[in-house]
DNA sequence: ATCCCGAGGG
DNA sequence: CCCTCTGGAT
């Protein structure tokens, strides 16, 4: 399915009714990953890889209660943190990457959560998704994460034909003000997730519909 | 390009 | 059954 020709004063204009329209159906997106502290965020936006959100808060109550922060898990062997997340999938990698991580953030950062994205991408199991999310979720700093769900509504959209994340998310922080980029991934994310969903999305009554050159009918 | 991996939806 | 879910490391 090719995008229509369209020029960068066109697209710009749709862009901003698409937010337009996010902002009035998702007047407070934010993550909905539970989370107390950066480290928690950090810690459930690790465990979101591959994952539903949903999976991930079922088990982190449990996983936070035994190991709160970034000292507590660190102590922590991979053994003893997989029976927490076991139904999240890919739990063996998660379990070790995140006590690796702690071990990290105690070592080097004094157990905080670091507020630039290039240490961030240095922690095991964190790469440019993950660092994008949690800067912006937890820190506010400006940036547009793009995951599954972004990089398949900028393409039905239009917004983007890029294939890599990073190339994606440049072009959509270029149609979009810095100050509304966090809200418009978890927008974005929220839309994807609810309403153009991978299979069937639900056209018919998506608010977004007016300005998608991909919407179907019936 | 491939592996990691469980769970829910269609 | 097959696809998908807020990816990252090798």
């Amino acid at each position: 399915m090719a995008c229509p020709k369209e020029g960068l004063e066109e697209k710009r204009k749709r862009a901003r009714a698409i937010l337009e329209a996010l902002k009035e159906a998702y007047p407070k997106a934010r993550t909905e990953l539970r989370h107390e502290t950066p480290f928690q965020l950090l810690v459930a936006t690790v465990l979101s890889a591959q994952a539903t959100d949903r999976s991930v808060n079922e088990a982190t109550p449990a996983l936070f209660a035994r190991f709160p922060d970034a000292k507590a898990l660190a102590e922590a062997t991979p053994e003893e943190v997989e029976p927490f997340i076991r139904r999240i999938g890919l739990y063996k990698t998660k379990a070790k990457n995140l006590v690796a991580l702690a071990q990290r953030l105690v070592a080097e950062h004094g157990g905080e959560v670091p507020r630039e994205k290039a240490a961030l991408m240095r922690l095991p199991g964190v790469g440019w998704k993950t660092a994008t999310v949690v800067l912006g979720a937890a820190f506010g700093i400006p940036g547009i994460a793009v995951d599954t769900h972004v990089a398949r509504l900028a393409r039905r959209l239009c917004l983007s034909e890029a294939k890599s994340p990073e190339k994606i998310g440049a072009e959509l922080e270029g149609l979009f003000p810095k100050e509304d980029w966090v809200f418009v991934h978890h927008a974005l994310v929220l839309h994807g997730r609810y309403v153009c969903t991978a299979r069937k999305p639900k056209c018919a009554t998506c608010v977004l519909a007016p300005h998608c050159p991909s919407r179907q009918e019936g």
